[in-house]
RNA sequence: GGUCCCAUCGUCUAGUGGUUAGGACAUCAGGUUUUCAUCCUGAAAAGAGGGGUUCGAUUCCCCUUGGGACUACCA
């Protein structure tokens, strides 16, 4: 039976390279039919951040990393906090100590300092010179009389090689005159994280330890401590870090960390995921599609296809995964709710994230309407300004026009339907165009003549009505389309780029219309 | 400084003892479209260097170089 956890510390945030090493630790677990635990390393009660926990489950509860045991989730392993088994770890502690597998240390912090400076002027690494470890007896039973505080340290054999396999990177050895004795118990009866967690993973039966590289120093100190207590050590992982765009260990000083600012910004739980899932491990073989659900992930994960090198954190590529998802959950509603109205409806997707639903009754059809464009403003709702929610009517009708640029971007709605509540100044140079050969007296031609032919149609809910009559105009005057609708488009929106004149027509209905071309062809009167 | 880990396009990566070294993101060019976006097509772009082993190495081994992590009474 698999055993896996995750093991944060609270520290108010869950951090990126946490999430990804939970994720891992799940995906591994339900891969197995595995039991996957939620633990808490709050031993640090300098690093105390009130309600960081509770946070903490609401993160992995948002992510969908559902573990099986936890804090709230009590097994027979419990507590599932660290500072709650503090009992434990001492009497852990004790039993090491009896085995002489561990000393207690009574050396002053000035007394370590000024240690470690010497080392580091003589370019020795800094260890511990195990003065404490040559105590007598009687000289222990005397501090400790005296009411001196100490610390219990592991003592390393030095002597000893320590080999592991890691199901990552392979073989793995350290010397053991190269390991430090590690503080186990601190000054503050509280247990370090090296005692903790050794205690803790074989209690609590894991089998499996996933975790970042950054532990693979320091895990020849755990199997140290496996072998003191008499303990089998659990199989380890080392997942490789996630790098800032300098290669180094991702940072907040070069960027957001936690999850919550991704969130914030936008970023959806599957596009994060997926992106993260896919920074180091890959399904491997001719698999060419990156779009993975938590599914599709629990179902394929596998520790040897691990990457071992670290892996840039590219924003970029999050981004299209987030369009990706935003899209794909889009189409999935919209077809959801289609098949709702009428399970006759016609689906055709005609081209890449291009879908056409068809109803038989034109009833059906506008129903649907609507809900696409409340679909449309739950994405990109916290995103537009108060003043553009006042028409509800209005505002469902040009979100629909922008559709791809909201599953594209949410963030940057205001822009894109601004010109649709009020026009703004403009050049008059924007109503021609070089490439299209759109001169001045063009630009005056194309909006006197649409304008004659707009004051003649009724019918402006159409927007095959519109098409019809203006691309009719087009071939009467026997030019190019781009020479009467870019003239009309841009005296319709001041803007170099919009939605296409046929649907902004329909949306800003006759009156708007005809006074905004009306507008544009003011400027170019004395042309 | 010491210990350990790592090394394929700019980035994430696939794959192999014999391949035109594949894909995705980003970039650039062309096309479709009334503009932008979308969509389609294409281009540029990579096995750090040096030694071995081998008929043959990007792939296996060693060295060098480069990068990174750790080096706390933090985790």
């Amino acid at each position: 039976m698999i055993r896996t956890r995750f093991a944060p510390s609270p520290t108010g945030y869950l951090h990126v390279g946490g999430l990804r090493t939970a994720l891992y630790n799940y995906l591994y677990a339900k891969k197995n039919d595995g039991t996957f635990i939620l633990r808490i390393e709050d031993t640090d009660q300098k690093r105390y951040v009130e309600g960081a926990t509770e946070h903490l489950m609401e993160m992995m509860n948002w992510a969908g990393l559902n573990y099986d045991e936890g804090p709230d989730k009590e097994g027979k392993f419990g507590p599932y906090i660290q500072s709650e088994r503090t009992e434990t770890y001492r009497k852990y502690a004790q039993e090491l100590l009896d085995k002489k597998a561990a000393y207690r240390c009574f050396c002053t912090q000035e007394r370590l300092d000024e240690m470690r400076l010497n080392q580091e002027k003589q370019k020795k690494a800094p260890m511990y010179d195990r003065h404490c470890l040559y105590l007598t007896e009687e000289e222990v039973q005397k501090k400790l009389d005296e009411g001196a505080p100490f610390v219990i340290r592991q003592k390393v054999p030095s002597s000893e090689v320590v080999r592991f396999d890691d199901k990552i990177r392979g073989k793995v050895s350290f010397a053991g005159n190269t390991i430090d004795d590690q503080v186990l118990i601190k000054s503050d009866g509280f247990p370090t994280y090296h005692l903790a967690n050794v205690v803790d993973d074989h209690l609590m039966e894991v089998t499996h330890v996933i975790r970042g590289e950054e532990w693979l120093p320091s895990t020849p100190k755990h199997i140290l401590l496996y072998k003191a207590f008499g303990w089998q050590h659990p199989e380890f992982a080392h997942i490789p870090l996630l790098l800032n765009k300098d290669r180094s260990k991702l940072s907040k000083r070069q960027g957001d960390v936690s999850v919550e600012e991704y969130i914030k910004k936008g970023y959806s739980k599957e596009a994060i995921i997926n992106f993260i899932a896919f920074l180091g491990w890959h399904p491997g073989g001719a698999e060419e599609n990156e779009i993975f659900t938590l599914e599709d992930l629990s179902s394929q994960f596998t520790l040897e296809k691990v990457h071992k090198a670290g892996a840039i954190f590219d924003i970029e590529k999050l981004e299209w995964f987030n369009w990706q998802w935003n899209r794909k959950r889009y189409h999935e509603k919209l077809s959801a709710i289609a098949k709702e109205i009428d399970p006759k409806v016609l689906i055709e997707n005609p081209k890449k994230g291009e879908f056409i639903y068809t109803f038989d009754d034109k009833k059906n059809q506008s129903a649907f309407s609507r809900k696409k464009a409340e679909t449309l403003l739950e994405i990109c709702k916290d995103y537009i300004d108060e003043k553009y929610k006042n028409d509800e009517d209005i505002l469902n009708k040009t979100l629909v026009t922008v559709e791809e640029k909201i599953l594209r971007n949410p963030k940057e709605i205001n822009e894109n339907i601004s010109f649709y509540f009020g026009i703004g100044e403009y050049e008059k140079e924007l109503l021609t165009h070089e490439k299209m050969k759109v001169d001045f007296e063009m630009a005056k031609t194309a909006l006197e003549k649409s304008l004659e032919v707009l004051e003649d149609l009724d019918d402006f809910d159409s927007e095959g009505k519109i098409q019809e009559v203006l691309l009719k105009l087009v071939e009467k005057l026997g030019v190019k389309n781009g020479q009467i609708l870019w003239p009309i488009r841009s005296a319709l929106t001041g803007l170099q780029f919009s939605p296409g004149v046929f649907e902004i027509i329909s949306v800003l209905g006759k009156e708007e219309t005809l006074n905004r071309i009306k507008k544009g062809l003011s400027k170019l009167e004395n042309q």
